[in-house]
DNA sequence: CAGTTAACAGTTGTATGATGACTGAGATCT
DNA sequence: AGATCTCAGTCATCATACAACTGTTAACTG
């Protein structure tokens, strides 16, 4: 047996050798997706893979399994493994690159900015009367968060999924709510403290209640231009706060 | 041959029986989004889930892995299979929505619009001198695809590619290319025909110039109105074709 | 001969038993 | 008290066997 060469990567050494299943079903997707395995190509046969990697069948399987559950590979009883054909089905994930925690956080803030500025417009355009409710209520339940003493992060990201269900496009709202998490966070907002923090939470309910009744107005490039400013701050305070 | 229906039938109407892997995996994955299984829970053993289920080891632990390698899960040798804390890896997926094509495919462009507009501001704004050639160059091609009767829908992703990661953000360039498959067939098209595909052609190249005159200028104000001007045609002119 | 059926080899799907590796906790030893 | 050992529980991997499905070829039937 060769020694463990896993190590030698230095990502995940800490957390002692990864997977066998893991790796190989890196090396095949390796091979797909820099196109040494062409859609609709057949992968290796099981016993193939046993052989080539040097693995058991469970191993192999395993791995197939995964790329199956990603979509990149179908299998099919009595003919074998083939690379799908529609690769649109291969999912998107955020954070598995190697930016620093600085670049991270401000990459996603600006591709957030870039989908919610419009996602206002949209939702001055078309919000029904419902989603103004909606809208309106979750922006009273984060000034009340606030007045709880509490940062309100969860609250505020509420109001802006809320905006970006009244586009009426489920895709945007969707991709919204897969956002959520990277931005809740936020810890650059603990690092401000005292009278400067109140500032910063007062000028947040400003700004949304400015993006809430353009909205209402249905005004539509008031709403982008509040979500343009509203956003743009952010970024601004991540932006010098991370640079420090 | 001609026998076979169950293409016919549309989607997966009749595929045999799931693999039992997968329905195991799809069950698991129910009980953590519902919340049944909460962030950091530990999921029942293998033997259990044996036991519980039905099936035998080899199901299970392809099940298992396809939630892994989905973040959904983490298991730990020695300890057990555990929902993992941070969701966020949760992939994101456009497509397993019950939209009509019509929706899907403007609610797609919106989405597109919505990013590349900012992005070309932003390119404008960052753009280096190799990224122009970059960008200049991909104009080019989709000209002499054009000019060789070619729709040139590739050539025309890529200038926007291009564009994307000009704008130094990694993850906005990442779901641009993410969204392309989606975007490249565009059926819409293939039904202007003659004098009127014609045109419409030609509209797109001055209109690709524009763009891409913008970011040399580094203007980024025309860059993002130039981008919205060609991306609100392409949605207008679908969003009218795929009314008929 | 034409058409159907049967047999076969190759492949993935599922089941089962065995062994290795890792974890945590309790028992044991010094 | 502190270090070590033992051990049961768990996942990781291997190996084998059989079932189900597919496409091809051979055999059979009328």
């Amino acid at each position: 047996m060769i020694e463990n060469k896993a190590a030698a990567l230095g990502l995940r050494s800490f957390k002692g050798r990864p997977k066998l299943s893991e790796e190989i079903a890196g090396q095949l997707r390796q091979l797909i997706q820099d196109g040494s395995l062409e859609p609709g190509a057949q992968l290796p046969t099981e016993n193939a893979m046993i052989e080539q990697f040097g693995v058991s069948r469970t191993v192999v399987r395993e791995a197939v399994a995964a790329l199956s559950a990603d979509g990149l590979v179908r299998s099919r009883q009595g003919r074998g493994v083939f690379v799908a054909e529609d690769l649109t089905r291969q999912p998107f994930r955020l954070g598995d690159s190697a930016l620093s925690e600085h670049d991270h956080i401000l990459q996603i803030m600006e591709l957030r900015l870039s989908l919610e500025v419009e996602a206002a417009g949209l939702a001055a355009q078309r919000r029904t009367s419902h989603d103004l409710r909606e809208i309106e209520e979750a922006f009273e339940r984060m000034v009340e968060a606030q007045r709880r003493g509490e940062e309100g992060a969860e609250q505020d990201f509420a109001f802006h999924l809320r905006i970006a269900e009244a586009t009426q496009n489920t895709y945007i709202a969707k991709f919204i709510r897969y956002l959520g998490p990277f931005i809740i966070p936020r810890p650059a907002r603990r690092r401000v403290t005292g009278a400067e923090r109140q500032t910063y939470l007062d000028g947040l309910t400003v700004e949304h209640a400015k993006i809430r009744d353009a909205i209402a107005a249905q005004d539509e490039a008031a709403a982008s231009e509040a979500m343009r400013t509203h956003l743009s701050r952010g970024l601004a305070l991540n932006r010098s706060l991370l640079q420090s």
